[in-house]
This record gives C-alpha cells, sequence and structure tokens, in this order.
DNA sequence: TCTTAAATTCAACGATCATTGAAATTTTGA
DNA sequence: TCAAAATTTCAATGATCGTTGAATTTAAGA
C-alpha cells in the first residue's frame, strides 16, 4: 500500500553515501547485488548474511543513502542498485566501491546460485 | 617521543576506510588535503572546520583508517593523505573519492591560501 | 476465510559517535 | 628556567548505530 521511499539523488550528500558503506554486512550486499546484476535480489537471498529484521534495517539504510532500490512483487521485495542515478551524481564511484569490496578478502561472500533459489 | 601509530594497510578493511569518510568535517579534510598535495597541511589550518581538540579527534579516525600520515616537527604536525599505499591496497579508490567530495556542495571549503599561513 | 510466506516495525540493549571544554603534554625560543 | 604555541588527552554529554527477538503488516494461495 503505503509506496517505499527513494530520496532524490540530487539531494544525497557523500558523507550519507559513504555512512551506507560503513558497515561490512552492507558492502557484502552491495556486491552481492553487483555480481547478480542480470536478475534482481530478493530480499530473502541475503539471509546468509543477517537475520530478516536486521536486514531490514541494513536495506532501509542502504536506500535512504540512494545505493538501492527497492520494488514490491507480492509479498517480496526485490533490491537492485541504483547505478545510473549514481553514475550521474557521482560518476564512477559505484564502479570504485565495487571494485573496492571485491578487494576485501573480510567481507561475507555469498555462493552466487542463492540468487537464484525460487 | 612516543612515536605517532599507523596502521599496516594491508590490515585495512574497507568498511572502516568508509566510516572514516562518513563525516562531512573528515571528507573536507581529505579534499583540502587532495587540494594541497604539494605542500603538507599542518592540523591547525583547519582551525575553521572544528575546534583544535575535535579536529584530533577526526585526524586520528582518518589515521587509524589508513588514510592520512602524520609527521612531527617541533610542536606541530604535518598531515598528508597516504596516496601510494592506498592505491597499492584499493586501486584508483582514492580518486574516486577526491572526486565524489568535490561534487559534494554541501561540504565545507577552504580558501587555499589558507594552507600556505605561517 | 484461514494459513502461510516475506518482510517490516517496534522496543530495548549496549556500543560507538561527534562534540565540548578543561587539563595535560611536548617542544621551541626568550 | 619560563612562557607561549600546537596539539593531544580526558571526562562528560546526547545522538546514532548495530543487533535481538517479538509483534505486526501485507499479499498470495488453498
Amino acid at each position: 500500500m503505503k509506496p517505499i521511499f527513494h530520496p532524490d539523488m540530487e539531494g544525497i550528500d557523500a558523507a550519507t553515501v559513504f555512512g551506507a558503506l560503513a558497515d561490512p554486512t552492507r558492502l557484502a550486499i552491495v556486491l552481492a547485488l553487483a555480481d547478480a546484476e542480470e536478475f534482481e535480489a530478493r530480499c530473502g537471498s541475503f539471509t546468509d548474511f543477517a537475520s530478516p529484521s536486521l536486514l531490514a534495517y541494513h536495506f532501509a539504510k542502504l536506500r535512504e543513502a540512494g545505493i538501492t532500490r527497492a520494488r514490491a512483487e507480492g509479498t517480496s521485495r526485490f533490491i537492485s542498485l541504483r547505478r545510473d542515478e549514481l553514475e550521474g551524481r557521482f560518476p564512477g564511484l559505484l564502479d570504485s566501491i565495487i571494485a573496492t569490496a571485491r578487494r576485501d578478502p573480510s567481507l561475507p561472500r555469498f555462493s552466487e546460485d542463492k540468487l537464484l533459489a525460487p
């Protein structure tokens, strides 16, 4: 019913974006989303990373920082990166973030097939 | 007397770096350091941004995240970016951070001549 | 309509954060 | 030896953060 809030990209400031990335779980989510960009990821695809309620918290942080978009479909939500909009606001940043996350072996990883599960 | 602690770059994780940048004052400091890379910036060059004691806190955050280096000389400390080392650990990241900070008009700026003052 | 599934919301907690102002430290120079 | 300058340390503050578990919402399917 109530629409999901997505901030205008123009109003996003850099410190907020970096704040959203200042957590290993959220960085791992961003990395997983980047690796799975052909299809869309369900929230429930990430239960390895944290509990459902904690995931909701982390997803909200990413969304309110302008990094992700959520689309409701039935009782599920599909999460994706706001690639193009982010590129317009901060060119090159997202790619750099993903490359950086990829270089950090301490981040929780994720078997890619997890994203395709029913 | 006691040497200034600088973490090994290999042990730095991405979330810590982003956490250090999740604050407008610290982002402004990084941007100012990038704009003044020919010479070195004294801590006291930044009194427009915050009080001395608060600056010490922010400088420690940046230093412990591997972003800056501090060199003592007399009663002063000179701060600089750990450009090359950071480039080795996370290639392209620092440039991207600086470009991002430059695109954020809400960040406190800084007349460049401030850095040269005696 | 009842049930199940998926995700959010809420209240609570201890931990960390940004900020302040006063006190301490360190080094230079008179 | 004293005093001034630059910076740090410390204790205290309210705010935000990450986390938990229980309760709630929302929509789909039997």
